[in-house]
DNA sequence: TGTACATCAGTGAACGCGCGTTCACTGATGTAC
DNA sequence: TGTACATCAGTGAACGCGCGTTCACTGATGTAC
């Protein structure tokens, strides 16, 4: 009846992974942890050295999974040499949510993303890097194919309006739909921002249209723009 | 040499509210804010009845301070009828960018504010939809004054890609330039997020430009797109 | 004006709980000879 | 093949620290008569 190492390790990954993205990691205890893993508390530093070092390794473990999810698209995408600008954005917005909002994992990565993204530690920081670096460069280099005239020095503006709409849309159906995750969001927010649609497909659907009309012409009239001459 | 009432309470309330602001709820201990405000442990409890309700209080606080500021700025900027759209969200944007970036107390407020928008309490929720229904309220008035042939129900969205941005690039300024601050912002993310201007001024007048030109584009090209006939 | 009492801001020390972590232990599985 | 020992996953109980909170107290200020 004994259950082997594999076991056990994997359950404390998996049952952290749940807890540290539902409420963080200062209000999860290494108790909770071990009861929703079924195992002993003193498991926690015998296979991790410590809560912080098991935080860590769910960390690296959900964000190298999206990397590698998502990495292969990303080169798919951009290989195609017949897209237009439109197509690149909108594949690339509708690989994420999708993969995002769909897939079950997709949702404690969202949460534990977000938060390391506003406050984390350096180690998270620097993973998240090498998660949207090649993202964001890939883009970057697609903005600056499709209209060469734009001025490289506004490409990280536009690659950072194209960031704070990611991230907006995406936790936008979490916040307004979030019903089958535990937390329920407050009904304040969804007063706020109300719901964009009913179902997750439409949602998607129409998200992708959105982002990628309001984009596309964003670009174009940055990249018409006049060039900035005074700088430093 | 006792210091009256109003000043206990009143060091108590800036030294949490700055120390909140840094590290969060959970990672703040009263003793830490008692030592900040150079006052007795028991203080916290004598004068606001537990942590808690001290945080309750800081946000109220920081939260209503904001919209003060802000809700006469509004309606200043809406009620101008010689104004295109360019102006409006070029206004919005500045004033926000102004003093979110520019006073010192702007800092505490936007650190606090993205902590509760993303993983707040109900309470802290309302408290954010009062202070910003009215500005995308009057936003979504906006457009549709200039745009009155935009589908009502694509505005939501189109507020949803300037809430997106607004968030992104009044944190950016902070990642990227937070030296003044406390916690130096890691070394992955200003890679990842180069920063865009070397001081304050020059980065405000770039956002502003850069947002106004992008969004502007974007909502034409959203309100010339065929509406979405398909749905529920 | 003087006395007795009430109110209130603020204090110092202690309480008790819950946390992450440690430690001595068990029992199963390999390994050397 | 049998024996002695090493390794390792996993356990149960306890440790000690630090947390938010409580409590009895002080001393100053107001108030009634």
């Amino acid at each position: 009846m004994t259950t082997d190492a594999r076991d056990t390790r994997e359950r404390l990954l998996d049952a952290a992974e749940a807890l540290f993205a539902d409420r963080g990691y200062d209000a999860v205890t290494v108790r909770d942890i071990a009861a929703a893993a079924e195992v002993n508390v003193a498991a926690v530093n015998y296979h991790f050295h410590g809560k912080d070092r098991l935080y860590g390794e769910v960390l690296r473990r959900v964000i190298a999974a999206k990397r590698d999810r998502h990495l292969d698209a990303m080169e798919t995408i951009l290989a195609d040499e017949g897209q237009d600008l439109a197509d690149v954005i909108g594949d690339f917005f509708r690989t994420h949510l999708d993969d995002v909002l769909r897939r079950e994992e997709g949702g404690n990565f969202l949460k534990l993303f977000v938060r390391e993204l506003h406050h984390g530690s350096p180690e998270g920081a620097e993973m998240i890097r090498e998660l949207l670096q090649p993202m964001w460069d890939g883009l970057g280099r697609a903005v600056i194919k499709h209209h060469p005239e734009v001025d490289p020095k506004l490409v990280p503006w536009i690659i950072g309006s194209l960031h704070g709409q990611l991230i907006h849309f995406t936790m936008r159906w979490r916040t307004t739909h979030g019903g089958d995750c535990h937390p329920t969001p407050p009904e304040a927010i969804r007063l706020l921002f109300p719901p964009l649609a009913d179902d997750l497909d439409r949602y998607i659907e129409r998200a992708v249209e959105h982002i990628t009309r309001f984009s596309v012409a964003g670009i174009e009239a940055v990249a018409a723009g006049k060039t900035v001459e005074e700088h430093s």
